[in-house]
DNA sequence: TGTACATCAGTGAACGCGCGTTCACTGATGTAC
DNA sequence: TGTACATCAGTGAACGCGCGTTCACTGATGTAC
């Protein structure tokens, strides 16, 4: 690997980047701090040693960030970032709607428990407000939500689930549960849970109501097949 | 209120305790890691914080505690235990089991969201085993789920829903679902989330599919009422 | 074509803080003789 | 009834550590003249 073009180089081997890439420090910092997250067990992200890992002095960090809490925050978007593409990508090329729910839904959890510590500091952090992108509702994670909403109205609207009053309910109910199935598996890992593509199986359809008979009563009175 | 009879002395007015009574510093370390924890912000529980608040000196902890740790541990312990009491309480006198299941769910939720500090602890905690008591399938937390595979359990057998192959896998969606709504809650407060008593009645009942037709055909298609 | 200067990307020493942990110590209170 | 002693319940000073943050500094690189 050539040096002095950008190319990855570990830890105290780094060198100042050229003119009008600092920029590059930034990424660094996110993508090790991130790095640091994951890392089992998880190191407490400290800006020291966060810059010690990039092989950067400590105060290097102030250039990109006024605090060790924008970091978090950075790292915070970037996951939620990475989730929604996770789950988008579940969903492509799904046609039948209740089973483009069951895939978002698998992808949201396989997200969550291949990036366990990730995913518990997504939730966990409290995070400055001046941090964040975005105006008050634009919460982490709210556009990852908006598409879970849609992905169950589209359900709804197809006639696959008996209707709704609420989908925007209905859908943070399947948030939830699938948030607690996550955040459960991870802290609970002794526990004998059942393989998880059964449970997110099983809960999509009794929240969703799958199979139930429809009150338009096109055919009601039989358990549907699905 | 008199002093050196045992009475509740505020931080830094604390005086020894008597012979034969050095448990009672035990209890005050816990009873006000707990309280430091419930605090908004939390405090992190630093050995020497801890101490400080109890109004002893930080090498004192060590009387009774090998470690910070421990200390958590029996935080939790102590935690779960309250969390086992007050579904119990909803769940008495409750006579119709699906009622004492919503009852007991309900219950878990505001245990929850009453002291969010707590159940995220309860929860995060990486305790060491040596601190758990009981054996490795004893982990905290494990009796109050056992009591809600029970009150499932009793749902089923009534035949208030339809039957289902396995009611520990049925326990565990539902415990992960109100684990998720309570933790949800807490991470997300601006979220507009439904009222919490709604979300918990409609979780529980989907997931339990009180109102489908049962297949034991004695009355079969038709949308029951409850 | 040379050179002074501005800018960029980062450094390094120093500060005060709270932390966990160690060690030897203290002062009150029971109890054996 | 007195007293020496063991025990109990805790103390206080000291240590080294990693932390966040400040401040003045550096060395390479582009650019205006």
């Amino acid at each position: 690997m050539s040096v002095g073009d950008g190319g990855v180089l570990t830890a105290r081997q780094r060198r100042p980047n050229r003119r009008g890439q600092g920029e590059r420090l930034r990424e660094d910092l996110i993508e090790t701090a991130i790095r640091m997250i994951e890392t089992d067990p998880p190191q407490p992200l400290s800006l020291r040693g966060l810059a010690r890992q990039v092989g950067v002095a400590a105060t290097s960090v102030y250039l990109h960030f006024p605090d060790v809490d924008h970091v978090r925050a950075a790292v915070v978007t970037r996951a939620f970032g990475q989730l929604t593409d996770a789950t988008t990508r579940a969903a492509e090329g799904v046609l039948d709607p209740a089973e483009q729910l069951h895939s978002r839904c698998r992808a949201y959890c396989r997200f969550g428990l291949g990036h366990p510590n990730l995913y518990r500091v997504m939730f966990h952090a409290d995070l400055p407000d001046s941090a964040l992108a975005g105006g008050p509702a634009a919460t982490p994670g709210r556009r990852s939500f908006d598409n879970l909403v849609a992905a169950v109205s589209r359900c709804l609207d197809a006639g696959q689930a008996p209707p709704h009053d609420d989908p925007f309910r209905l859908a943070s109910l399947i948030w939830t549960a699938e948030h607690g199935l996550v955040l459960a598996r991870i802290s609970r890992p002794t526990f004998p849970w059942a393989p998880m593509d059964t449970l997110i199986n099983e809960m999509v359809s009794h929240l969703m109501a799958f199979g139930e008979p429809r009150p338009p009563a096109r055919r009601r009175g039989r358990l549907a097949a699905l």
